[in-house]
DNA sequence: TCGTGTGAAGACGTTCACAGCT
DNA sequence: AGCTGTGAACGTCTTCACACGA
């Protein structure tokens, strides 16, 4: 009944004084709360810094050290980690290894994902051979296509097979997220395939606003809208400044 | 000193009754407020929708349809538009066609933008051929790397340049707004570097916290952090429902 | 009656201030 | 003294409830 937080037990936490409610995915956290979406993505910022910061030999770090790191206020650090136990020793600071393997527990980083890919256009192509996915204990096991044969003058390692394949491997496979990046007329489609296959998690390059079942999480990743996002705060910020 | 917002002059919005305030970029604001964030991102999700809509042929519209097909709840919407005037008709709905030429004009999406892009590797090749910033007003006018020459076997339209043109460029471009694509180890010196010549804005690709001054705006991109969360999230959901 | 516009209430997340441990 | 952990205060964004106009 527990299995998807069994890896978490493995080895108890000695600093985790208030050891973890029972009943939830979140006895992860220290009761049955909920956490917050923000502070899942800080931790993924905490866990790249602790990462490097650990390998390159350092030992100990206090939150204000970690926090300018990461770019966030060292309270905010504090009361995000305060969602899942107490790590720290007053007066000293972290154990950067102990609170790294924390971190990464916390965010389910153990054991790699497979995922897949449908769209094997620039995107797609680019996203194939993205490094960074491996870093974190991801990587893109296969690729699905309307054209598997398109010539793409590129080397992946990954096979790019024709959409009627997808159905088949994502069920046999017991893939649970794919990454979409298909035009956006086809987003939408294509989507609703997924799902009925047994996808949950869709990460979403295409831009077009899905509409999914409760059960379902979509991130979307918007390149446009982030442009435009920024252009209108320069915009906006070099007006102000040049009023004052 | 106004000159950021003339364009925004041009045409007197008839249906917005309480005309803007004046003393800042915000003018598009009813009052001098300051605009969220989310509500600038989501008023780009509804300008998609609109244009799309207006392209359909689509008239008019109510809050409620548009917000449905936006992905958020009317009221919100309503909230969101509220910040720039009044837009509707009571009864009745929006104007397809002049809420799409208002919202458009709130994000200064009139003139298209010249970025320029940095790094370019898988990512960075594939954005240069993104079709989706097009659409949105925006246009990578050339790319620079440590190593221009290196064998891309793509078709770009753009020029890539070495890193020791850029400071060039970009100055007598007037480029404001920049992609970053370099590994991380890279990011933040080239993002000094860029800053240093007169960047403003940051698109950044790289899994590295940047640290700037505060006259520079910088929106990330992390496409593994964005994995994780959706990892974690599902994760967190399948539990949930099967304890139920 | 239908749908917008908006003050008020509510939910959520962040920051402060300080208590408490080492 | 130094730094963590946390209740309380604060600010921000979202949602509600309903007034108002077409």
């Amino acid at each position: 009944m527990r299995s998807p937080c069994q890896q978490l037990r493995e080895t108890p936490l000695p600093a985790s004084g208030k050891a973890a409610g029972d009943s939830s995915f979140d006895h992860l956290a220290k009761n049955g709360e909920d956490i917050p979406k923000p502070v899942i993505y800080r931790l993924s910022i905490y866990l790249r810094c602790l990462t490097q910061l650990r390998d390159e030999g350092r030992q100990t770090l206090s939150s204000e050290a970690l926090a300018e790191y990461a770019g966030v206020k060292s309270t905010q650090l504090r009361k995000d980690l305060a969602y899942f136990g107490q790590f720290g020793t007053r007066g000293l600071g972290y154990n950067v290894t102990q609170l790294t393997t924390i971190v990464g527990r916390v965010l389910g980083t153990k054991k790699s994902r497979s995922v897949v890919l449908i769209g094997v256009g620039n995107l797609g192509l680019a996203l194939l051979s993205y490094q960074g996915f491996r870093r974190e204990g991801f990587h893109i096991s296969a690729a699905f296509d309307l054209v598997p044969q398109k010539p793409r003058n590129k080397f992946i390692t990954q096979p790019v097979f024709p959409m009627s394949f997808v159905s088949h491997y994502i069920q046999s496979n017991r893939i649970r997220i794919a990454i979409l990046c298909t035009p956006p007329g086809a987003a939408q489609d294509t989507a609703a395939l997924l799902i009925r296959h047994g996808i949950t998690g869709i990460l979403n390059f295409a831009p077009t606003v899905l509409q999914v079942p409760d059960h379902v999480t979509v991130n979307n990743v918007d390149l446009a809208i982030e442009l435009e996002n920024l252009s209108y705060f320069i915009q906006k910020k070099t007006f102000t400044e040049s009023v004052r």
